[in-house]
DNA sequence: TGAATAAATGAAAAAGGCTTGCATATAGAT
DNA sequence: ATCTATATGCAAGCCTTTTTCATTTATTCA
């Protein structure tokens, strides 16, 4: 699903003020691009659909920026690399995925574990601000045949 | 928690035995320090631990090649470094962990959701061989003071 | 036990992702 | 319109991981 690029310029707007950051163009196209996405894609990824727009660097250093302000999430789906998708307001930015191990095709999962497991594990071991990272991995149908 | 290596020694004669694979020198130094790591070791640590018996790259290979004889498992730690563990029978090797952000703390959590989810999840897209990565990140007990 | 041979190793080099330094350009404030 | 702090581009570098290829070694089988 794309998401609402809309807010996320008004959001932008509004958090970066404050903190001596600012909108430039590259930032802009990032956002735009991360908005059309289905899923999460990697720097190099942005930077090609950008076509030489602006430099890799940058992509990288806005996405570092972004991702600090909340505004894109990091994600890893075991290859080194580094994948990031716009947080969506709806589910606040926590979503997970299914990844075959074969193909690589990415399917969004909005299901999530009971809360109250986390809420356990930080008790238990005196930890404060958990979150986690899920995603699932497996055989594709297509990739189950071949 | 150490890990009882001689199950695996025998386990990766038997294991190895048929596909051709050899059992050296560094292989079986690698599982030894792997038998003794409490919690999951780059391959660098590894290395760095053996203190030069063999070169890094075979200590790469050997981690890839245990791990797709599913002796050892790969976990990310969202700091674009790979982690190894020796897979532990008790536990079917599945376990997972609690990060600290702040001083990289390790903790081993056994705990887990139900298995009805994955399969849930497995069966509502046609995946087959549906396993899961999930990792808990936040502030330990002593950087939250910090 | 001692070749034969298939697989593993080491060393050097390269690939790939990501970061840094520095000079230049540009957003946003006054 | 000007000023200043922030962002960008480019080049270079860092770090993890992989590849290549000649050499060594584990295992097989005479």
């Amino acid at each position: 699903m794309a998401h609402s690029h809309q807010h996320d310029l008004i959001d932008l707007r509004a958090k970066l003020r404050g903190k001596d950051h600012r909108i430039t163009k590259p930032r802009e196209e990032i956002l735009d691009l991360l908005g059309k996405e289905e899923h999460p894609v990697t720097a190099k990824t942005i930077h090609e659909k950008l076509s030489g727009s602006c430099d890799l660097v940058t992509v990288y250093r806005s996405l570092k920026m972004l991702e600090s302000m909340d505004l894109v999430k990091r994600f890893d789906f075991g290859d080194n690399t580094a994948r990031f998708e716009l947080i969506c307001p709806d589910d606040n930015g926590h979503h997970h995925h299914l990844i075959c191990k074969e193909c690589r095709t990415v399917v969004e999962i909005d299901e999530c574990f009971d809360s109250n497991l986390e809420s356990r594990i930080a008790k238990k071991h005196g930890f404060a601000e958990v979150t986690h990272q899920l995603e699932f991995f497996g055989l594709c149908s297509i990739c189950q045949t071949t």
